[in-house]
DNA sequence: TTTCTTATGTGACATCAGTCACCAAGAACC
DNA sequence: GGTTCTTGGTGACTGATGTCACATAAGAAA
């Protein structure tokens, strides 16, 4: 399956019918509140699985994050018969899933860190690392107003936190991209 | 293995070595901070498993989160090699670890809410509904101070939020215990 | 170039939550 | 009884963050 820039893979309440697996691109997994508001968990890359999709899809259960294709993807999608399946028959498989699992769940673990010990200004500096190690590239390109919908916050907070993160020489900024500096 | 009310089961950072179950008491399982600021995540009740245990266990992994009993317990430990045997001998035991996965990962995700979308009176209200469905009793015998703690606010807030939902009629607070009125 | 759209900057202000200081009421202990 | 400890109540203050209003600036499009 091949999906565009922008598309939503799935919505917060859809069925989950099968376990997805990414080829190609980048997508962000998001939970949404009951207005829509948004906010940001993590990528999914080339060679990894959604998590989500792995334990619904077991129990025919609905869909409780949000999917968005952030850059054009190429998708595999296993139907849950395999899935189950395969579970039984490839060791290699269930190590993938179970590794799936774990890692997703730390990632989790360490969003919940910094929404619940960290101020915005550390909450922003984690969100930019993540996004430098995670994409590969020191120039992250983003705007504001995006980094404030993940954060959950408004664009004028993000703007005057990176403006003091340019003062201390930890960022360049530019018009819809972010240059950072420090590792 | 039994463990008395009070004690640490598991710090963050200890290696896992065993799959715990609980057949008796109550654990409360915590995110911890660098400086050992705690925050709640969920309860451990009789039948059921610690997902982290399960997950880390299969790699030899370091915990991830700190465990306290809040009720004298009695503790399964299963050892790593067993917990894998059964993985492939049992149908059951295998739906019952993925079971375990998905519910606390759902659990997780609500609380991922409460903190991303919520304010501090939702969140107070949030938790102790929790505590009155998974206690089983609308009577929460805790301190200001604990649930302070389990929020990662100081009691003052939460002093002065409880007493907001009494005159709202939601509550009645007592000496070290409070009674939900409405669910 | 000129115009338009989108992204960003900034002051003023309101509000929530965290902190400090101190008081009061029960419970526990002598 | 009196003393001490734990728990809860409250005012005053501060700082972080969210909101509103509006100004600028950088590209894109015409």
């Amino acid at each position: 399956m091949e999906a565009a820039n922008g598309e939503i893979l799935m919505r917060t309440g859809q069925f989950i019918k099968n376990t997805v697996l990414v080829t190609k691109g980048k997508i962000k997994i998001y939970r949404e509140d009951d207005e829509g508001k948004e906010f940001f968990m993590y990528y999914l890359l080339p060679g990894q699985a959604c998590a989500i999709s792995m334990i619904c899809a077991s129990k025919n259960e609905t869909s409780q994050i949000m999917a968005k294709v952030v850059e054009d993807a190429e998708l595999l999608m296993v139907p849950l018969p395999i899935m189950d399946k395969w579970m039984g028959l490839h060791k290699s498989w269930y190590e993938f899933v179970v590794d799936t699992y774990r890692n997703r769940f730390e990632e989790v673990l360490q969003v919940i860190d910094s929404i619940a010990f960290r101020s915005m200004d550390e909450r922003l500096e984690f969100y930019l690392k993540r996004n430098v190690e995670t994409l590969g590239t020191n120039d992250v390109k983003i705007s504001h107003q995006e980094i404030a919908n993940d954060l959950s916050t408004s664009r004028e907070v993000i703007s005057r936190l990176l403006k003091k993160m340019e003062q201390r020489g930890l960022v360049i900024l530019h018009r819809s991209h972010i240059e950072l500096l420090k590792n």
